[in-house]
DNA sequence: CCGGATCCAGGAGGATACTG
DNA sequence: CAGTATCCTCCTGGATCCGG
């Protein structure tokens, strides 16, 4: 669900949860670690999302000012995504969730049960 | 929209996001690195959630092992939560986020937290 | 190739009242 | 105190078609 309704409120923690709701906004930043890619290549790298959804993701983000959206006028068309310098800034995030996930999701998870 | 539906695919990022989704469960994680809270409390330090949500959240925090519920079979009735080993192992996650929020949102207020 | 527009279902999440 | 139970709204996110 998405947490930009309650955006302004609450703690910072909050607030920051606020910019990366969504079921792919990480996912995404996570990918353009990488760095700059196109509309289809994040497609291809996260086949589970439907084009709507991207766009929409990628909006946002772009919105928050947490990626840039660079359009080149010409045939075929050719748009391309990076990390701004704010999107840049969560890479100590993303990266404490992805080693995370690699550290308690990988090897053996069914620990919990 | 929650991510638990897609448990069991994507890469390590997504999967780990699955257990975080949500719109509280995070901001409860971090309530608890304080320390073992009962329900009210954190009722109290998390003003806007319901007690319906905050109830269902706590409840997937426990079923999937990052939490601890104890039962006190007595009047009035007791319960606490606090994080399990699973859970502090989230700390760096939880913290890096709250890091970020401080650094970037915290221009006017958000260090209240 | 990169989307926008529209339609739609489902469930996340809220309000309120009640209970052991 | 710590939840259940019900009802309800709205937004997320999927499917499909269309456009530049």
């Amino acid at each position: 669900m998405s947490h930009r309704a309650m955006e302004g409120t609450g703690c910072s923690v909050e607030r920051t949860l606020s910019l990366i709701d969504g079921k792919w906004k990480i996912v995404v930043l996570y990918k353009l670690l990488r760095g700059t890619l196109r509309f289809n290549e994040l497609r291809r790298l996260i086949p589970a999302v439907t084009q709507r959804m991207l766009t929409h993701q990628l909006r946002e983000l772009e919105a928050d000012g947490l990626i840039t959206r660079t359009v080149y006028a010409q045939v075929p068309p050719r748009v391309e995504y990076a990390l701004s310098p704010r999107g840049w800034s969560l890479e100590p995030v993303i990266l404490a969730l992805k080693h995370w996930g690699d550290a308690n999701l990988s090897s053996s998870e069914a620990k919990a049960a």
